[in-house]
RNA sequence: GGUCUGGUAGUUCAGUUGGUUAGAAUGCCUGCCUGUCACGCAGGAGGUCGCGAGUUCGAGUCUCGUCCAGACCGCCA
């Protein structure tokens, strides 16, 4: 071993002792007669000290230590005399007999300190410099734990991990698949899995009545902050259970990681159906740290001779608490955010809940004091708060009010990310009506099985079947998703006729599956969850770039390795595949 | 595919109405300094203002195009 211990674990214990270290030269400080160098390892710091007086030699050494070079230092512990007790090393230094120059540096583009002065770009060009500083450690040392965690749990309730494979077979349903050309089989391709979907239904058919593994799945769609071409989900089947086993089980796991990596204990988790939520939240992932939940008001608001609400298909709104003193500047600029193309309200129409129980409203030509005062007991509202009303089409009614609510709930400090909310979001639409392609697409995927209670209206009103689908979601974010799958070939082929399959199409791309079902399929359904969106949430932040090791840009771009790439006309020809120069 | 924001020293940024030699901080280099830990002090080097056109006597600044980066909408069963 090139050291006896590490930069991080040496303390007042220690002292008098004779140790190696190794490790990046942090910094170092001349002071002439002195230096002190910071040597770091993944551990933490410690000091070295050289003294010109004792040892003239070693200090001028130390004097041509540049940042980030790699050495080794051979000395004995001793007590500091000026002690930062801001370091976990601070009451202890290093009086150096030898030092190694194990390699040189190049000076780093910016400093590798917790406050670095490198902006997103470089630091993800110069990716493993950046992974040598603490917040960067330490999102992977979370992510670590999170998923030992994860594993010894599921592990300690009879889980098997099991792999599948990666080179499979495109499908046209769902996500952008990405396509790898096959070289044995000219012009034709293998995908890589969105999800291990299919294989791990398999896996149920083949009795492995509980399997999980924490997996790479791969979408090629446009990039967000909480969205990567290639992500980690905890994939999940069960056999032989219900919907609320699956519910339990996973729910015991998310609070297990909470309990044994944040120390929380969270509560039962609250169970809305995806009618409410949309209702109440106008989100099918309601954030539940805070409040402003919806109220309809058509009964109130219509028929008093405000054309707008009187034209509209839902008027709705929510009182924002203690908000009644907001300026006309403030409720400018919250009309002008709701104004915004991305979220498309025509306007906003706000009521202040004056002290001395009058209103001032936005709408005070239409609405008289007696009116107001309906909306704002319906809305449960006393003096001091203000209400904000939107209108129009249900859906994008809901969607802008949403929007609003959780603005409000930035804006007033309601959304603390070391709160957490979660709740399962239930009773989802099996089917969604696509406008483009005037056709059903399942909401979840075509395995998910309709409510039993919910099947007459298969044929007769689809849009209005529910599926035994839900989501977890914590803080308004969409941890993850699962369903009760299909095992009865009938509603599987009933399934396909409403997504518009012929029984060839049905065929050829899922035969095998249909084929596994005829032989004795149980029972069956589970979850994946989100690996990278967790352990952001476990870590207070909403981008889940900083979680991953080698992370890719907006474009989908690696610009470390500078991938993807052309590759060579030989590559091409190999696998038949016309080159593009 | 669309909307918005940004691109100036190694780095992070400022740069007024279009006007002389483009600044600051930090990093880097040199010297001094024996208790620093954001060490201090003195000095120094460092610029294709993303790229290309255009307007103008004159462009970091205005216009158009383009490239790159970031946020969002569409998209993401």
């Amino acid at each position: 071993m090139l050291r006896s211990h590490t930069c991080g674990e040496l303390t007042i214990k220690n002292i008098n002792q004779e140790i190696t270290l190794a490790g990046w030269v942090q910094k170092s400080r001349d002071l002439g007669g002195m230096t002190f160098v910071d040597l770091r390892d993944r551990y933490g710091i410690t000091q070295l000290v050289f003294n010109m007086e004792t040892h003239a030699d070693l200090c001028q050494k130390a004097r041509k230590l540049g940042r980030e070079f790699v050495i080794q230092a051979t000395g004995k512990v001793a007590e500091r005399s000026n002690k930062n007790l801001k370091m976990p090393t601070g009451e202890i230094e290093i009086i150096v007999s030898s030092i190694d120059i194990l390699n040189t540096s190049k000076v780093p583009p910016f400093t590798i300190e917790d406050e670095t002065d490198g902006g997103e770009e470089l630091r993800m060009k110069f990716r493993y410099l950046d992974l040598r500083r603490n917040p960067v450690k330490n999102n992977l040392a979370l992510r670590h734990k999170m998923a030992m965690a994860t594993r010894n749990f599921l592990d300690s309730i009879g889980f098997f991990e099991i792999e599948t494979p990666f080179l499979i077979k495109s499908t046209p349903e769902g996500a952008r698949d990405f396509v790898v050309p096959s070289r044995m089989n000219e012009g034709q391709f293998y995908a890589l899995p969105q999800s291990p979907q299919t294989f791990k239904q398999l896996l149920m058919v083949a009795g492995y009545d509980r399997y999980f593994q924490i997996v790479r799945c791969f979408r090629d769609e446009d990039l967000r902050a909480d969205r990567q071409p290639e992500f980690t989900q905890i994939d999940c089947e069960m056999a032989f259970v219900k919907q609320e086993d699956i519910l339990k089980t996973f729910e015991g796991m998310a609070k297990h990681l909470f309990k044994k990596v944040k120390g929380v204990e969270i509560e039962d988790f609250p169970w809305m159906p995806y009618a409410d939520a949309m209702k109440f939240y106008g989100s099918d992932k309601p954030d539940l740290r805070f409040g402003m939940k919806f109220v309809e008001l058509n009964d109130v608001a219509q028929g008093k001779g405000f054309s707008v609400f009187d034209e509209a298909e839902l008027v709705v709104g929510f009182n924002a608490e203690g908000c009644g003193d907001y300026s006309r500047k403030q409720l400018d600029q919250l009309t002008d955010f709701v104004k915004k193309p991305q979220i498309g309200a025509k306007g906003l129409v706000y009521v202040k809940c004056n002290e001395d129980g009058t209103f001032k409203s936005s709408v005070d030509k239409f609405f008289d004091h007696e009116a107001l005062k309906t909306w704002a007991e319906k809305m449960n509202a006393k003096a001091g708060d203000l209400l904000f009303v939107l209108s129009g089409e249900t859906s994008q009614t809901r969607k802008a009010l949403s929007e609003l609510r959780l603005e409000m709930g930035n804006k007033l400090g309601l959304r603390n990310p070391n709160v957490f909310k979660p709740l399962w979001v239930v009773d989802f639409p099996l089917l969604e009506w696509d406008e483009e392609t005037k056709r059903f697409h399942a909401m979840h995927h075509p395995f998910t099985s309709p409510k039993t209670e919910d099947l007459e209206l298969m044929e007769t009103n689809p849009g209005a079947v529910r599926a035994n689908a839900y989501d977890m979601v914590i803080n308004g974010v969409e941890i993850g998703g699962g369903s009760i799958r299909i095992h009865n070939k009938g509603i599987q082929k009933r399934m396909f006729e409403l997504l518009g399959f012929t029984d060839e199409d049905a065929q050829n791309q899922f035969g095998f599956l249909m084929n596994a079902f005829e032989y004795g399929a149980p029972p069956h359904g589970g979850i994946a969850l989100g690996f990278d969106r967790l352990v952001a949430l476990f870590g207070g932040s909403d981008s889940i770039r900083d979680y991953i090791a080698f992370p890719k840009n907006n474009a989908g771009r690696d610009v470390m390795i500078d991938s993807p790439s052309k590759i060579s006309d030989e590559q091409l020809d190999e696998l038949k595949l016309k080159s593009t120069v």
